[in-house]
DNA sequence: GCTCCATATGTTAGCGATAACGGCATCCGG
DNA sequence: CCGGATGCCGTTATCGCTAACATATGGAGC
């Protein structure tokens, strides 16, 4: 097969057309599957084009036809290991709907998201899906006045732009809690990210200290960490807290991977767990499943919440649009090994 | 601020020409920063399009300029933590060229890499970086005829289509053997995936056996998983394979994850390592840094893949196209400790 | 005064595709 | 034998924006 392209100008519709004797629009009807074509042309057509080699241009046929099948996704991070779950069950669930996810990361900055999603909405994507329910005032405005359907990931506690789907971090927290209590433990520390825009760990915290109120107990001690790998700092942090405050019986960590980090400090120090102190995490990292303790966790059904939102941006985009719907999941406590039985 | 627009119809270039009284001309050049605008209209225009909310059109922009800020980006698969670091080392290299990665995942599969990759291209990318040099023919020629700038990224153990970036798995796979022999190991077992597709790891596995047939030494016994968690798989084969072959005294893991999982298991199970047998992963991955014990690894210089990628995009699609550079990188082993020193 | 040039704006003609409609055949039932 | 339904394919007019060129306007220089 020689070079069918050499002049270096870019293919069109006009080439195929003339390479097969048919106008324009009946290779853009062959090639989009579309209106009635005969077998003998559509064969002409596809030949056509394939040996040029011609790829359309989804540019001109987005603008010609208003309709782009790009559905945005917005999220923090991609190093968390939370997002690529959500992202590929996302991806998974749009498969077979025409519809492609575009990602655009944040860093947990604003404005960046702001910025994100500015530049997605220029490509006009059939829908957004977007982690959190905090947003600047301006991205909000957007997401309100983009004429598309939003469903806004991870957390309900708040008030949605049109559709919802998460789970409340402030219940997991006040749950975890509560079950912790229920355990018997009483002396209790909290490890965590410092990350002002972390609305989600913040939320958990603010409920596990509610859970705890209700009992009439209080944090005993808090330590917070930024960047680094996450096993080592759970690690460090673990170290320096027993150390601060030998008494604490169960430590609290706002991800599994710190926490991981810690049950293996506790484990290489000969400290019992659960016995004398019992740790628990959040997320159900399936990652972790290997660890040689399974650590108690609260799987944060991310693999249901990319699901269900690809699910409502698929359904609406086919569907002319209707109102937002919130559906709130209900994590579960995986209590694994790390929380004695009650 | 009341609700900018109501019509439900989508904002143009001609509501904020009207809204500020200049032809959109203007309007274009002031949301473009291009040409002489003066301050005054500038500002008139500015304050025009933030209040109706407008948001630009990049899809007939990118048509009528034949410009498009995009950059394909086409990996294997998101949840191996390797490409999550390559895509923001290349996210990070191109944040201040005005060029935006848009990421594409074929789960290994050589079928979708060619979906993906004509689905990229019919957005008429400015570039692509595109993980490995297998690819389908027809994958292979659109890549040849795009007529844009491609970097193939993490091996150079083949031909690529244009520019390569990456290092080479078959001499990493040798150099490894090479340094466990001379550790003294003689009795050595490979656990890998069991992925016809993942040809990096397959090249690491033929040169590994290459270095140990250099020594007169043959593969003692493998074993190959599929799906799962790494961290779980890595027990379970290592168990496997030593109460199959209890006289080994090395394994060599095809990625850090199960090697960690090894390690993890031969601790629970107070077996001597690196003493009675050694063990050695591949990656580098800093989300292992907090385990008790450092896994040997060979750093495969992910962040510097992505870097050099993006940076050959970049300059590229500013001075016009010269020739595909080849850049081979040069992995570095860390011993960790779980290899005896020689 | 006039040219010459820089600055600031408007006008025109696409970019490459698709929606909408129109025009022939052909076919079918009454 | 004719009205209307299909099947098949072409023509025309956008879609929203930008490149390229054209057009004022206002000094500077002689």
């Amino acid at each position: 097969m020689s070079r069918p392209n050499d002049s270096r100008r870019p293919l069109t519709l006009r080439d195929v057309s003339e390479a097969s004797g048919v106008s324009e629009m009946t290779v853009s009807r062959v090639l989009r599957n579309r209106g009635d074509v005969s077998d003998a042309t559509r064969e002409k057509v596809l030949h056509a084009a394939k040996t040029l080699g011609y790829v359309p241009n989804k540019i001109a046929g987005a603008l010609a036809s208003q309709r782009v099948n790009l559905v945005a996704v917005i999220i923090p991070s991609l190093s968390n290991l939370v997002f690529p779950k959500v992202l590929s069950s996302i991806s998974d669930e749009l498969e077979d709907t025409g519809l492609q996810p575009v990602v655009g990361v944040t860093n947990y900055s604003p404005e960046k998201e702001e910025q994100v999603l500015y530049e997605m909405l220029s490509w006009r994507p059939s829908g957004v899906i977007i982690a959190g329910l905090e947003h600047t005032p301006a991205a909000r405005a957007m997401l309100e006045n983009a004429g598309i359907p939003v469903v806004e990931i991870m957390d309900v506690d708040g008030e949605g732009v049109d559709s919802v789907v998460g789970i409340s971090h402030r219940r997991a927290g006040l749950h975890m809690a509560e079950a912790i209590i229920a355990a018997g433990y009483r002396k209790i520390g909290f490890l965590g990210t410092k990350m002002p825009e972390d609305h989600r760990a913040r939320k958990r915290l603010e409920g596990f200290k509610e859970g705890l109120a209700k009992a009439g107990i209080e944090l005993a001690d808090t330590e917070f960490y930024a960047g680094g790998s996450a096993l080592a700092k759970g690690r460090e942090m673990t170290e320096a807290m027993l150390k601060r405050t030998p008494d604490l019986d169960f430590l609290y960590y706002s991800n599994d991977m710190i926490g991981a980090g810690g049950l293996l400090w506790c484990r290489d120090n000969g400290i019992d767990v659960p016995g004398k102190i019992g740790l628990a995490g959040f997320n159900g990292l399936e990652l972790l499943e290997g660890l040689s303790v399974q650590l108690a966790t609260m799987d944060a059904c991310r693999g249901e919440i990319g699901k269900k939102a690809a699910q409502i941006i698929a359904g609406r985009s086919q569907s002319g649009m209707i109102g937002g719907e919130v559906i709130e999941l209900e994590p579960v406590l995986e209590p694994g090994e790390t929380i004695r039985k009650p």
